[in-house]
DNA sequence: AGAATAGTGTCTGTCAGACAGTATCGC
DNA sequence: GCGATACTGTCTGACAGACACTATTCT
């Protein structure tokens, strides 16, 4: 094995799935069945399959893919970590993802009896990480942030149909800072991204207006 | 040797070196000498050495030490590419790098015999390249772009010491539009990243001050 | 009516682009 | 003086933050 590590490295990915839920950006976490790092938390991951797997993304989906009962609407890579010693296995590379999880999806988590699943605040996780998943939490939510600064709508968090408010919440949960509803309102009016639905929401009190992403939308 | 591809894929890196000589963004070719794609222009690039490497980046420094002669100041990941088809050898992994080069060290190319080195325009390659990097060149540009667009000063383009009218020219060779001088000198004055010398360059006319990077600066 | 949320109007300071103007060199 | 490059001053339109205001629903 070891003598094959020499040779190979051991290529593996982790999956940061964040979802928006009670105003708080949140992220999934597992407790691992197997060694190494047996009972520890950590992100979901898996180690690349060739004869599965037709690319590293897809690899990424395929691990997800025992824990989310849904098609993710967006992965996307954040950067690769590798070295001798990261891992015990030896020498070896893990492909870091984020994926993103609709706000009304958040309870398609298939209950798997092997393993624990756990959402947690995406900025204090509250349990130690396995590997070095702590720094991979870190960066995944900077490289999340450092879009949504950008300008760039995370419009896979919400529903297909959400008001500017849903989406005005789910933005200040990812930055940590509250924004202005007016300047926000007049951005998202001159925007592309956006197309508002002749649909309202009904609530508690005044009904509010749906929108939808538009047909050419990119996060 | 496809059994083993079947377990554990080819891992190398690439790099896009960059540098802006005569007020264009170029990047350094290399006329591949070995199979595969013998003989057809490429992106610099090697297979992962588990025992000489210490990481990727690692990897990708020592690549490049074959062909430039001195210590990069930056050489940073822009994503992986992956997958069953890309290489003819098998499933593999290509991780992309950029790396910049300052310009008072575009000469310190190592002439090797065995292959050619070649400078292109960035945007404008004028040779078709092997695999998929002619792919990996222009997202290599892109997030290049994005950063400087975003506000990062590429003074690691740069000698230690240069005028505001280099560091300008620089950019606006990255961005491939002019900037205002006024905007752009005011934004700097304000700006931690470049501290003011009392040095001045003497050219052909009035002479301009000098500015280096600020102590805690990073790209 | 009152509470709660949706949505709008207006003011103001900031700042980037435009561009004219000044300063300092070599010749 | 003249050309060339370095550097500064001023105007203006666009826009984001702040915040008060109106609108529509439920109870």
């Amino acid at each position: 094995m070891n003598a094959t590590r020499d040779l190979f490295p051991l290529v593996g990915v982790d999956v940061a799935l964040f979802c928006v839920d009670d105003g708080r950006l949140q992220v999934l976490l597992v407790k691992r069945a197997e060694e190494p790092a047996a009972k520890q938390w950590a992100l979901p991951g898996g180690i690349l399959k060739p004869h599965l797997d037709n690319s590293l993304e897809a690899a990424a989906r395929r691990v997800l893919a025992h824990k989310v009962s849904v098609e993710l609407p967006l992965v996307e890579e954040v950067c690769t970590f590798s070295g001798p010693d990261r891992d015990p296995r030896g020498w070896s590379i893990s492909v870091l993802f984020y994926a993103l999880l609709p706000r009304d999806k958040v309870n398609a988590l298939v209950r798997n009896k092997v393993e624990a699943l756990e959402w947690v605040g995406a900025s204090a996780p509250g349990h130690r990480l396995a590997f070095d998943h702590a720094q991979h939490l870190t960066t995944s939510v900077q490289k999340l942030r450092a879009k949504v600064d950008a300008g760039k709508l995370p419009l896979h968090l919400l529903p297909e149909k959400f008001t500017l408010t849903q989406l005005q919440r789910t933005i200040e949960a990812i930055l940590g800072r509250e924004l202005d509803k007016s300047s926000f309102r007049r951005q998202l009016k001159s925007s592309s991204d956006v197309v508002e639905l002749d649909e309202y929401e009904r609530g508690a009190q005044r009904p509010a207006q749906l929108f939808r992403a538009s047909d050419g939308f990119t996060f």
